[in-house]
DNA sequence: GCGAAAAAGGAAACCGGTGTCAAAACGAAA
DNA sequence: TTTCGTTTTGACACCGGTTTCCTTTTTCGC
C-alpha cells in the first residue's frame, strides 16, 4: 500500500478517473450536484491513489487558511493544557489545526510581535487565553486585521460572539458564603495582581459577599499577590502576623493557596484545623498538596471546545452558551473555625 | 497607518514599484543578483504598502510549508508547556510556526490518527515528546511519509539527527550516590510504568549504582506505579509497610514522589527525617510541596530549542549537543536517616 | 569607444486547488 | 423520434507566490 515519490494530486485523480479536476473537486467538497455514480467512480480512485487534497493549495485558492492560533501568557501550565485539549476536542477530524503562540505580557513590543505573527500567518482566527484576554488593544488588532477571535474571560469583555466566560465572581461569592455558613468571620483574601480582570472580579466577589454577609474587611484581611507561589506565602504571612488572626483565607488562585499552606506550616498552624484555606483553579496542586485542597473548579475543557467552535462554526455554536458554571470542589483544607 | 480592504500581493508591489513580480520575489527572498538601488526601491514600496508574503501560495510553490508539528502525549503539563516554550525560542523571527497535537497513547486508532494528520497538513516536520518519542513504529511511519522529525528521549532512541536526548540512567546514579553519601543503605524504587523507555532507564540506573555501592535491592523495595500521583501513593504504602522500612525513596517522577509524601504523612513518617524522598524531573509541584523536593531537573527549554533547530536549521545544528545533562535539585526533602 | 561577458530584470509556465459559465448529457413530454 | 428544460460535467481563468529561460542592460577590458 504504502508508496513513496510525490503525492497524488488532484490532477492525477481526475486524469486516472476519466474526469476533470472540477469534478474531483465536487466530489471532495461534496457537492450536491454530482450523479452518484460519479461519485462512486471518483472515490474509488482517490481511495485507490490515497489521495489528500493539499491544505496550501486549497488555502490558496479559498482565500482563508484552516489554522486557528493560540495566544496565551498564561502562568498556569495545566490550564493552558487543557484549553489545548479543549480546542482539539473541537477540532479533531476536521482539516483545521491548532498553532500555538506564547507571548509575553511584559514585553512592550508584545503587540507588534503579535501583529507580525498574525501578518505572516494569515490565520483563520485566534482563541485568546487570560491574562491577555484582558487586553482591549489586542482585540482591537484582531478587528482591525479582519483576523477572528474569541476571548476567554472571567467578565463580559466583549459580545458574545467573542467571548467564552466563567462567572468568577459568583463564584467566590459562593466561596465566602461556604465558609460563613462554616462559622468563620475574620477572613482574608489573597488578591491577584491589579489590572487583571480576574483578580478584579474574584476580589469584588468577595467583597460583596462579605459586605452582604455584614463582615468587616479590615485592610489587614487584604493582601496583594501576582498569581505566584512565592507571592502567596508573603501574603499569606502578612494576613496572619495581623491579629486577631483570620481563621480562613481564600487566595485568588491555586498556586498562592500553596503558597498559604507554606507560610502556614512555618509558623506551625495548622491547616485546616487552625485555618481554612480555599484557593481557585484546580489546578493538579490542589490535589497533590497535603491536606488536599478545597477549591474552585471551571471547565476549562469544555470552555475552549465552545471557544473553538465559536470561531470556526459561528451558525451552529449559536446555541452554545457564553458564560459557563464554575464549581466548588470541596477537599480537606476547609473545617469549621476554632 | 491601518488601511482594510484586501491585503497587498506581490503584484500589486511590482506594479506600484514598476518592477515585475519575480524582482519582487528576489528582494524577498534575498538573492544577490539585484542592484542595490532596485533592492532598495523595491523594499521602499514594501514597506509603504505594508506588504508580507502569503504563507500559503509560497508553500504551495515551495512544496514545502512553514509549520512544525508537536506530538505529544505527556502527562505533565509544565514539561509539555516549557517544551512549546523552548521551540519558540527557536522558531520566534523565522516564518515557522508551532501545531500541537495531543495524542492518546492507549488508543488503538493512535497511528492512524496521527497519520491522517501527517497526510492532511503535511507539516514540515514535527517533533515528538516522550513517552510516545519511545514508539519506533510512530518513527517510522514518518520515515514513510517522508515527514521530517526529532524524537526527545531518556535514551539512544535514534540517530542523532532525529534525537535529542537527556541522560536520565546517569543522573539517577548520581542520586543513588547522593543518598549512600548520607548514609542510607535501605532505599526504595517506585518505577514508572513498564513499556516507558524512562521507566527503564531510571530503574537501570537505580540498581547499577545499588549494586555498585555493594546494596542489596529486595524485592519489597521495589514498587510499581505509573507515573501518576496515586501510584505514587499506592507504591509508597507498599514499600513502608516493610520491615525493616526503607529510609529514602526515589519516586522515578516528581508527582509519584508527591504521592509518597501523602503516603507518609498519613503514617506518621516525617520527611525527611524519617524518610528521604527524591523526585524526577523538577516539576512546579516539587517546589510547592511540602517539604520542598529535592528533585532531578533536565533543561527541558534548551532541548526543545535544540530539537527545532535540528528541525528547521540541520546544517547549523551539527554543532548542536544530542544528549543534555539533567542536573541535581537539592531541596529539603532529603536527610541523614535516622 | 567598442565588443564581450556578466549582471539584472522580465514573460510565461507552474504549484494544486476553486469559481464561473457554457456545453453536454439526460429525462420527460410531445 | 424530436424537443425542451434540467442536471451534470468540463474548459479556463484565477489565487499569490516561485522557477525557468531568455532578453536587456551594465560593466569592464582593450
Amino acid at each position: 500500500m504504502a508508496k513513496s515519490g510525490p503525492a497524488p494530486t488532484i490532477n492525477d485523480v481526475a486524469r486516472v478517473a476519466g474526469v476533470s479536476k472540477k469534478t474531483v473537486s465536487r466530489v471532495i467538497n461534496r457537492s450536491p450536484l454530482l450523479r452518484e455514480a460519479t461519485r462512486a467512480k471518483v472515490e474509488k480512485v482517490i481511495a485507490e491513489l490515497g489521495y489528500t487534497p493539499n491544505p496550501q493549495a486549497r488555502a490558496l485558492a479559498l482565500r482563508r487558511n484552516f489554522l486557528i492560533g493560540l495566544l496565551h501568557d498564561n502562568p498556569n501550565a495545566q490550564t493552558v493544557l487543557n484549553f489545548q485539549e479543549g480546542v482539539l476536542d473541537a477540532i479533531r477530524d476536521t482539516e483545521f489545526a491548532l498553532v500555538v503562540r506564547p507571548v509575553d505580557r511584559h514585553s512592550p513590543a508584545m503587540l507588534d510581535d503579535i501583529r507580525n505573527f498574525l501578518e505572516q500567518q494569515r490565520l483563520y482566527g485566534v482563541l485568546i487565553l487570560p491574562p491577555i484576554s484582558e487586553n482591549d488593544d489586542l482585540a482591537a488588532l484582531c478587528r482591525e486585521m479582519g483576523c477572528g477571535y474569541v476571548r476567554m474571560g472571567s467578565a463580559a469583555l466583549d459580545e458574545a460572539e467573542h467571548l467564552v466566560q466563567s462567572n468568577d465572581r459568583e463564584m467566590v461569592e459562593g466561596v465566602v458564603d461556604y465558609l460563613v455558613k462554616l462559622g468563620h468571620r475574620r477572613i482574608g483574601l489573597i488578591e491577584g495582581p491589579s489590572g487583571f480582570r480576574s483578580a478584579f472580579e474574584r476580589r469584588e466577589g468577595f467583597l460583596a459577599a462579605m459586605h452582604r454577609h455584614g463582615l468587616e474587611v479590615p485592610p489587614a484581611a487584604l493582601a496583594q499577590g501576582n498569581y505566584r507561589f512565592d507571592s502567596g506565602h508573603r501574603a499569606a504571612n502578612e494576613l496572619l502576623s495581623a491579629e486577631p488572626r483570620v481563621t480562613a483565607i481564600f487566595a485568588s488562585n491555586d498556586e498562592m493557596a500553596a503558597g498559604a499552606y507554606h507560610a502556614a506550616r512555618e509558623r506551625g498552624v495548622e491547616v485546616p484545623h487552625q485555618l481554612s484555606i480555599v484557593g481557585f483553579d484546580d489546578s493538579p496542586i490542589a490535589a497533590h498538596i497535603w491536606p488536599p485542597m478545597t477549591t474552585v473548579g471551571w471547565p476549562i475543557r469544555e470552555m475552549a471546545k465552545a471557544a473553538a467552535l465559536k470561531l470556526v462554526a459561528p451558525d451552529s455554536s449559536e446555541a452554545l452558551p457564553s458564560s459557563f458554571p464554575a464549581r466548588l470542589v470541596t477537599r480537606n483544607s476547609v473545617a469549621e473555625p476554632g
